[in-house]
DNA sequence: TGTGCCGGGAA
DNA sequence: TTCCCGGCACA
């Protein structure tokens, strides 16, 4: 269990790296991406800055721009996402690649200053890199360079060879044609094996990138609850192989606590929300040079569309494609391993309850998290497996509602990485998420209710318990030694003293 | 029939 | 909350 919570942390910690890898993928020639202004049109409803918080993707989002590392010193080849300065209007103003066509020395520039797109030829189109810092022509700095330029100091260079992103490249269209071949359902992991380090090679990808998203908040000590995955296909997601080896190249660090389970009932539960420490979701653009993270899935599939495919994006085809090129990751706002602390009203009000000695640790550190308010709190009251807090002053009968409640397994929750949504049907929701527990579970569904598990399966409501043949006090002191019973017993009550 | 205890109610 | 008891299930 221990390797799996540091593992876990670990994952944790690597989640931002990931996020900001995309960038890196495209070994660090092209880069970021969208300008603000330019995003407004995109949806801006994206937060590219949460992801900020954990100081993961901060610079690949958006304003940073490695541009001024570009490389390539002799022939001039831009790249997407590349900043560059223009002659516009007499004045130079920064722009974004967009598009470069080496047949025709074309490049199409974005001008997000003014809102524009337009082809210049190569000649007139300097990487903004070349430029001296004081350039930016007549206004002085444009305030997207400043920034850019203070950001991307920051940014780690991706280590990545130049081939490994031309593999990517072939890499997802060979998914793309796949796709389109085929139902997604159906995919399976592309050998697109080239472009993943060895580390990674090595596990599951559907696993992998399951885990990626969700940080934390899975646990490796279950099993897959749903056993046989009804949706086998599901967590294969069409932008699985993309996805997986841009995130391969960010963080070499595996992470396999993730753990998929279409459960049903599960499905269509907005359990992102629900968590108790927040994990966002966030759709982030698998395009090779591309690390663009939105916040809606609208706006990434735009992004997607117009970025990447162009914007003559009507025909089926290409409208399917766009899926192809994201993938949802789930970041953590705020680490709350604090949440452990929260406990529930009912064994706060017992005051007796001791099983925090036995609780497992891990429970409380690694599953706390990933539970939502209403499950963390009955599975932290009653952490310790399956068993009965024996309570030796009579008036723990008072107490014990709470304590002899069978401990319930402990439920976790991971959420799957989920690329398609429930809006695209035609995808086949990979959404899941997934329950498993500490201890084996018959396969049979015995949660109706995600709420309502923490209830004691032993206790069957509508039937009696069992009578335990072991002697209570009613017979081992008699009625005449009523006084001596224990006060369960005088109640009439289940006995405290012998337990049965 | 005795025992164990759930559910409910009174103080 | 504490205490008591009706009444049911079970042995
Ligand atoms: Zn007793």
């Amino acid at each position: 269990m221990a390797s799996v919570l540091s593992r876990r942390l670990g994952k944790r910690s690597l989640l931002g790296t990931r996020v900001s890898a995309p960038g890196a993928l495209a070994e660090g020639v092209l880069v970021a991406t969208q300008i603000p202004g330019l995003q407004t049109d995109l949806g801006r409803v994206s937060a590219h800055t949460a992801p900020r918080e954990d100081g993961s993707c901060a610079p690949s989002a958006e304003e940073s721009s490695q541009a001024p590392r570009f490389p390539s010193p002799g022939r001039r080849q831009l790249c997407a996402g590349q900043q560059v300065l223009i002659t516009y209007n007499g004045q130079e103003c920064a722009g974004l690649v967009e598009q470069h066509n080496p047949l025709s020395d074309k490049v199409k520039v974005l001008l997000p200053e003014q809102g524009l797109q337009a082809c210049w030829r190569v000649q007139d189109v300097q990487p903004a890199a070349v430029q001296p810092p004081a350039l930016p022509a007549a206004g002085g700095p444009s305030p997207a360079e400043a920034l850019q330029r203070s950001v991307s100091s920051n940014i780690d260079v991706p280590k990545r060879k130049a081939d490994a992103a031309v593999e990517m490249d072939e890499m997802v269209a060979a998914m793309v044609l796949t796709s389109l071949s085929c139902s997604p359902v159906v995919q399976s992991p592309p050998a697109g094996e080239s472009g993943i380090p060895p580390s990674r090679a090595a596990c599951d990808p559907w696993k992998e990138s399951g885990d990626v998203s969700d940080s934390g908040s899975s646990t490796t000590s279950g099993h897959w609850s749903g056993g046989s995955d009804i949706s086998t296909p599901s967590p294969p997601h069409p932008a699985g192989s993309p996805k997986y080896s841009s995130e391969a190249l960010s963080s070499p660090q595996v992470d396999d606590g993730f753990e998929t389970d279409s459960d049903p009932f599960l499905l269509d539960e907005p359990a992102p929300r629900k968590r108790k420490n927040s994990v966002k979701v966030m759709y982030k653009c698998l395009w090779p040079s591309c690390g663009k993270v939105l916040r809606s899935i609208v706006g990434i599939k735009r992004h997607v569309k117009t970025q990447h495919l162009g914007d003559s994006a009507d025909s089926d085809q290409r409208k399917r494609e766009e899926d192809f090129y994201y993938t949802e990751v789930q970041v953590k706002e705020e680490p709350a391993p604090e949440a452990a602390t929260a406990t529930s009203p009912t064994s706060v009000s017992a005051p007796i309850i001791i099983q925090q000695a036995l609780a497992k640790p891990e429970a409380l550190l690694v599953e706390q998290p990933a539970l939502e308010p209403a499950l963390a709190s009955s599975a932290l009251s009653q952490s310790a497996p399956s068993s009965f807090w024996h309570i030796q002053a009579d008036h723990a009968y008072q107490a014990l509602p709470s304590i002899q409640i069978p401990v319930s397994p402990h439920i976790f929750t991971s959420i799957s990485w989920a690329t398609a949504t429930s809006t695209l049907p035609s995808l086949s929701p990979v959404r899941s998420r997934s329950l498993s527990f500490s201890e084996p579970q018959p396969p049979t569904p015995m949660l109706k209710s995600h709420l309502i598990v923490a209830s004691p399966p032993r206790v069957s409501i509508g039937t009696r318990k069992v009578r335990g043949e072991a002697k209570k006090c009613r017979k081992v002191y008699g009625i005449e030694h009523r006084d001596q019973w224990c006060t369960a017993c005088r109640w009439k009550k289940a006995c405290q003293r012998f337990l049965d």
